[in-house]
RNA sequence: GCCGGAGUGGAGAAAUUGGCAAACUCGAUGGACUCAAAAUCCAUUGUCCGCAAGGGCUUGCGGGUUCGAGUCCCGCCUCCGGCACCA
């Protein structure tokens, strides 16, 4: 091999280190630039999702600092969660000594892959001098209300005796031991961000620099549905209230359906006939996973004996227990119309209930609930209209009467954010005899997660063990108190530890607020698509409140989201399960960390799932091996005048330039690489000729400029070893002239009826009219259209001429 | 079921606006150099017909618009991802 990539890389790694090329501070005389990768658990080794987006990162740090911004690029950890915990339950080191000396591994790699950040900057979630700038946030919610404890159906793993997180349970089993997950009622802690619903759903209109699909996904995830809530009365007395969002189809009420968890079932039920027949039903719906209840097929429920009073007709409908209602969503019951919802219709068939239809369905109609457009039937003041006038108008008529309004519902929950887990940041709440729950006092932040010995999950808290932890005093009333032994779910810490970036050091405030208006929001955040939802929305949601109390200026915080794609291996994402992982970090011995970079920038778009090709990161070695040798070999240069030749290499180098500039600003890394490599090819083809030096040092060092941002070091080194005194990262991004990137000539393509039959070499700026007679001269299309009429002429110079023969 | 995204050579892919389909890289085959190998370099490499010159066909399938469609429109098929009893 021409060069020791050991040697140079470990070079230009500690120089950008000791001259702190990359450390900023806020300089409002420039454009600032900032710029996250999304920050890693350290689970202790690299793997190829992170090189990759690292490597775009670095790539766009680097660029735009040659672009004269100021660019802030830091980096953390995201160590606090539930893997680190299983890793010490496994290995039985404690969570902490193993997340240090994890971090310790991960930073000398990410050093070794020559990403570049201003480490000055650096922080970790499991810090306390971080976290407890979580706990400061958890009671500017509380303080707001927007933060409460309240009793709720959460995920519960039987086996590991642990709530789940959502994001935890895959397909209604445990992701740690595929155990079907149940839900129970636990007091649980929860951040109000449906509070946030309709500003969260009305500013995705604002992220128009952020993936299409991540934007649906937040979307429906808020889910917004537009409808009405309405009271109905209870035959013998009491009320509940429906949602709907087809409120024009309240005449086709058949029966009524509660949530088993319905805090009125109880009451509706007690002393009456059915009163044991629905406690059980209510008893084993709580005790049966999600997995069963949906595969159990058939809608079960029952029949509570109570009737309710339908308020548009006075019909007397029976009210059922079903778990098909969730108590989650809307207001936990529903008014039941089978004739246009197929749920409510399979519910009525097996359960023998009667089914009107109100909307008339087309004549050739033949499935079960019509849920089209059409005229209003069987609905009294409604009839004849169509959906949205008979919704208007009954919404009207339900408004007249004060029985009900129009309503929307959102589908997103509040944000469960407690954990019954031992690795993560102390709720800072007391629980007091007298005064019930009190925060900790600002002052005697941060609550210090306790070193303990046993933090195996079981079914409460690890801290809930530690008696010296869970002792203290009310601030309040200084009576004898307990602490909270929950844990704050890692969402949390990640969903506003970019703004800590900005202040990272502050042991006075959570930051100093001016520092953040410089730098936010992030002009680019980049990280897996795995975050389409929750991460991202959590942030946005923080940010907001920030916003709210005065702490921020942005009220989003990611201007531009890009979510890069998986690297594939044999058809899958590469894991540790499926045994199809390549080390990384066997590769910076091998190739090199500049042949690896090019290969992930080279291998294909950057947003799709591409394939790992095994030979790939020879390829990106081999290129940058001819490019060292075209730089560093001696060559002969010849005393001539300018030739075309050396006008033809200077122009590709400034179309070069130009492709690579739009490439990059496009996030098109992967057409950037090749039109490089033609360059570079192109550049070996000239000094095997009869090269002038002037020419050959114009495009080295345009080539040399363009790769530097992609293959630091290699770049690096030979921009000094060609004499250049200055520091690369910092020299200016070259510009293009539009006039000297125009090619002299050109290939014209000659088409007879659109068929290509000849190819002339014209000059790029041809007129329309020298073009079409060129292309009628042609021997070879004359061939094709002799004997024929020829009806029109396309010319489209310099590019094309087609001739249309009748 | 609903909502996204995608289907182009042996593989990864390219083709800013409708204008030469397959750039670039990998792999494969043949050759040069070498005692030999490695490295490097050169050539060929969508497919069919043809000795060749040359020609036909080709971007998941079927239609359409256009002088011209991988690109636009209509209908379908397949794959991937997300959501899914959300009233």
């Amino acid at each position: 091999m021409s060069y020791d990539h050991r040697a140079i890389e470990a070079k230009w790694q500690k120089r950008w280190e000791t001259e702190s090329t990359f450390e900023v501070t806020e300089d409002p005389t420039r454009p600032k630039f900032y710029n996250v990768c999304m920050y890693p658990y350290p689970s202790g080794a690299l793997h190829q999702g992170h090189i990759r987006n690292y490597t775009f990162g670095d790539l766009l740090t680097r660029y735009k600092t040659m672009r004269g911004f100021n660019v802030l690029s830091p980096m953390g950890w995201d160590s606090f969660g539930l893997p680190a915990e299983n890793a010490a339950i496994e290995s039985g080191a404690h969570p902490r000594i193993n997340t240090e000396s994890q971090i310790v591994t991960m930073t000398a790699q990410i050093k070794e892959l020559g990403s570049m950040y201003d480490w000055t900057r650096e922080l970790a979630s499991h810090d306390p001098a971080f976290y407890r700038w979580d706990q400061w946030l958890f009671l500017e919610l509380w303080d707001r209300g927007l933060a409460y404890k309240a009793e709720a159906p959460v995920n519960w793993c039987p086996k590991d005796q642990t709530v789940l997180a959502n994001e935890q349970v895959i397909d209604g089993l445990c992701e740690r031991c595929d155990t079907p997950v149940i839900r129970r009622n636990l007091a649980q802690w929860f951040f109000k961000i449906t509070d946030y619903s309709d500003r969260l759903l009305a500013d995705l209109e604002v992220l128009e620099d952020w993936p299409e699909r991540v934007r649906t996904m937040q979307r429906n995830w808020i889910g917004r549905s537009e409808g009405a809530v309405f009271t109905i009365e209870i035959e013998g007395g009491g009320s509940f209230d429906v949602f709907t969002t087809r409120p024009d189809t309240i005449f086709g009420m058949t029966f009524c359906v509660l949530a088993p968890e319905h805090p009125l079932v109880e009451w509706l039920i007690a002393g009456g006939e059915h009163e044991a027949a629905v406690r059980d039903y209510v008893a084993a719906s709580a005790r049966i996973s999600e997995l069963e209840r949906l595969a159990e097929g058939g809608k079960t429920g029952v029949f509570t004996g109570v009737y309710a009073i339908n308020p548009v007709n006075e019909a007397r409908v029976p009210i059922y227990v079903a778990d098909y209602v969730l108590m989650g969503y809307g207001t936990g019951a529903i008014m039941a119309v089978p004739g246009q919802d197929q749920r409510d219709w399979e519910f009525a068939r097996i359960h023998g209930l009667d089914i009107i239809r109100t909307v008339d369905p087309p004549e050739d109609w033949e499935g079960d609930a019509y849920l089209g457009d059409g005229p209003t039937i069987n609905s009294g003041l409604l009839d004849g209209l169509y959906q949205d006038d008979a919704k208007r108008r009954i919404i009207e008529w339900l408004e007249e009467r004060g029985i009900g309004k129009a309503e929307v519902t959102y589908r997103l929950r509040d944000w469960l954010i407690s954990r019954q887990r031992y690795w993560g940041c102390p709720i800072p709440m007391i629980n007091c005899p007298n005064c019930g729950l009190v925060p900790v006092p600002r002052d005697q932040l941060p609550v210090l997660l306790p070193e303990i010995e046993d933090y195996l999950p079981k079914g409460m808290s690890p801290l809930a063990a530690d008696e010296d932890f869970v002792n203290t005093t009310c601030p309040l009333c200084d009576g004898p108190a307990r602490r909270e032994t929950d844990t704050m779910d890692t969402f949390v810490d990640s969903s506003w530890y970019y703004f800590r970036y900005a202040d990272a050091h502050n042991d006075e405030a959570i930051f100093d607020p001016a520092k953040p208006a410089y730098w936010m929001p992030l002009d680019q955040y980049i990280g897996g698509i795995e975050h389409a939802v929750l991460h991202l929305l959590y942030a946005r949601f923080i940010t907001k409140f920030l916003y709210d109390i005065g702490l921020s200026t942005v009220e989003e915080p990611f201007t531009r989201l890009f979510t890069q794609g998986m690297i594939t291996l044999g058809g899958s994402k590469m894991s540790k399960s499926k045994g199809n992982v390549v080390d990384p970090v066997g590769l910076f011995a091998s190739h090199g960390a500049d042949a690896l970079r090019l290969f992930h920038l080279f291998i294909g778009p950057p947003p799709d799932d591409t394939a790992w090709n095994p030979n790939g990161v020879d390829g990106t070695r081999r290129f940058l091996e001819r490019v060292w040798r075209t730089v560093t070999e001696d060559h002969i240069f010849a005393d001539r005048a300018e030739s075309a030749e050396d006008r033809e290499l200077m122009g590709l180098a400034h179309r070069t330039v130009r492709k690579v500039t739009e490439d990059i600003d496009r996030f098109h890394f992967n057409t950037a690489v090749p039109a490089l490599m033609i360059l570079s090819n192109a550049l070996a083809d000239y000094v095997a000729g009869s090269p002038r030096k002037e020419v050959f040092d114009g495009v080295v060092t345009t080539l040399l400029l363009l790769l530097s941002p992609m293959t630091p070091h290699v770049a690096h080194e030979l921009w000094e070893r060609l004499g250049y005194g200055s520091m690369l990262a910092t020299e200016p991004w070259p510009d293009w002239d539009e006039s000297l990137a125009r090619e002299e000539t050109v290939t014209m393509v000659i088409q007879v009826n659109g068929k290509v039959r000849d190819r002339i070499s014209v000059s790029s700026d041809i007129e329309p009219g020298e073009a079409e007679r060129l292309a009628l001269a042609s021997e070879k299309a004359r061939a094709w259209f002799d004997g024929g009429q020829v009806e029109t002429v396309v010319a489209r110079p310099p590019r094309l001429v087609n001739i249309v023969v009748g």
